[in-house]
DNA sequence: CGCATCGTTCAAAGAACATTGGATAATGCG
DNA sequence: CGCATTATCCAATGTTCTTTGAACGATGCG
């Protein structure tokens, strides 16, 4: 398995960003690593309905958007939010996408 | 002229104003708006590099989303920015994206 | 009225995106 | 080793988005 790639936020234009988090699916998977804190997830556990094929691409979408940091662990895959780099970058942009209330 | 129909941003959804805010045009375009402050745009003269037929389309798309608010003026159509409504119902968005540094 | 201005609408074309199913790779367990 | 688990990759399909150019509609001015 290649090492997982990573960019570097500076690189991620904003409108990567907002695209990434503009699928109503990507939403709820970004929502559910935010309940699951530092701990991380594991895709497949992830409980959003939706293929396997799906989700994969899903993470490679928020994965290459700088979302999220994803490590090997086993055969699994440990999900995170990049929350700190996230907000240093865009500050205040996930807090206010992940409290935000109404329809999705 | 049909009257122009502007959403109640209640039953706006989060991923549809993101959706929205994520295409480069239409992020340049709210931007220009920003500037412009509460005089408003006319379309034509926003300075963004578009035809006629694609700029209409992107207003369109601002506008169901709720991100902008357009009355008409004469044979023109005065653009704003719905900020304190778009600050009402997604605390803290527009500011991060319209404040956001880096590539666009 | 005649005409220019500003914007919308329509159809068409191409690009980008989402989803599926099957094949493949890597890891861990018995 | 053999097998299950986890996830990626690939090709294919269908949908959605973006853009263009031409036609149309509404408004205002001389």
């Amino acid at each position: 398995m290649p090492t997982i790639h990573h960019p570097e936020l500076d690189t991620v234009p904003l409108s990567a960003v907002l695209a990434a988090l503009s699928d109503p699916t990507r939403l709820e998977i970004v929502k559910r690593l935010d309940e699951s804190g530092s701990v991380g997830c594991v895709c497949a556990d992830i409980g959003v309905d939706a293929s396997k094929s799906a989700l994969s691409h899903h993470f490679k979408v928020l994965r290459q958007a700088g979302v999220i940091h994803q490590e090997p662990q086993g055969t699994a895959r440990i999900t995170t939010l990049r929350r700190e780099e996230l907000d240093g970058r865009f500050p205040g942009l996930l807090v206010s996408v992940l409290s935000a209330e109404g329809p999705v």
